[in-house]
DNA sequence: CGAGGCATGTAAGTTGTTACATGATTAG
DNA sequence: CTAATCATGTAACAACTTACATGCCTCG
């Protein structure tokens, strides 16, 4: 079996601590979202997977049908492989990003509007990425790693707020 | 035909003037590739369905087996309801972020080997950002709305280069 | 007892990647 | 003449989205 980014993503999340389907999907709803999204409907089928390939094993069931995932010593030492052994890919697919090469087909204030929507965007993007860096946590290699990534929305957002900021006037500017 | 993100973003190059399939191919690769890549293999059959759709016709071909594809005017429409009337999608995928979740895996020196690699890469990324930034251009709504997307560019990557070197030492930072 | 959240799955269709495959023209 | 660039396509596969489908448990 190839694992792919997801199955890797979730061997890394396994890592911690056994988790059900459903409690990897809300921990990609709430943070690892904001860089890689996951459906259920690609998560359940690819535990699936990775069961079969031996890198997890099932637990014992819980309450309301969860059924826990551990992580098996080839899944850890395939995870490992992944972030040492591999190239991390750079593309970025951002359509909000590709129709601002577009904005010129719109009206003036459509255009406007549409940077004006942005700036809301990022404001609220960057609010909840405020509310998770509010909650306190000790200071572990995990935290760390993870309070790293957090900073990376943070700038990011921020810096995209202060632009959409700046668009707005822009592309209303007077010529020259 | 449902038109996705690849066949708008064709319709809205081949708004500004006619091209062929090679040259929307190298203009992916120069500037709109940055937030929406696209190689050949997506594009040259994206192009039959556009024109099957009735959304581009087929110019004179060029010398050395070049076909240009223009525009026509439920083509314009299209691009400009696209544009109007659908929510843009905020979804972002980077699997270079991604990785940071699970930095607590590698030891020290593997992790802030990797945010070196990740500071070099943004480095790299600014310095073709900046060469294109360079370049003068004259003043026009397509051109403005060209520099509203690059200086969106500049400011994620200068703001993702800064982070990076942030991080190489808060990630060896002594502990508390 | 009903709504909402917990919990898991499948199916069909679209999109994107990698590899295979070919041929013309031009600059050195 | 030969390497690079121009130029276009197909095929197989992997990944992702959207919709369909089901059932349990708890709180009000």
């Amino acid at each position: 079996m190839r694992v792919g980014t997801l199955g890797h993503a979730l061997l890394g999340l396994l890592a911690d601590h056994p988790r059900t389907g459903y409690a990897l999907l809300k921990h990609f709803e709430q943070s690892l979202g904001y860089a890689w999204p996951a459906s259920h409907s690609q998560i359940y089928p690819e535990l699936a997977k990775l069961r079969e390939a031996g890198l997890i094993r099932e637990g014992a069931s819980l309450p309301r049908g969860g059924r826990p995932y551990e992580l098996t010593k080839a899944g850890h030492e395939e995870v490992r492989r992944w972030l040492r052994e591999t190239e991390p890919s750079h593309t970025v697919r951002n359509e909000a990003s590709l129709r601002l090469f577009f904005l010129w087909l719109l009206e003036p204030d459509e255009a406007q509007a549409y940077l004006r929507d942005e700036a809301r965007r990022a404001r609220h993007v960057l609010a909840e990425l405020e509310a998770i860096a509010a909650e306190p946590d000790p200071d572990s290699p995990k935290t760390r790693a993870y309070g790293i990534a957090l900073e990376l929305g943070l700038r990011t957002w921020r810096a995209r707020l202060e632009w959409a900021e700046w668009a707005v006037t822009e592309i209303c500017r007077a010529p020259g």
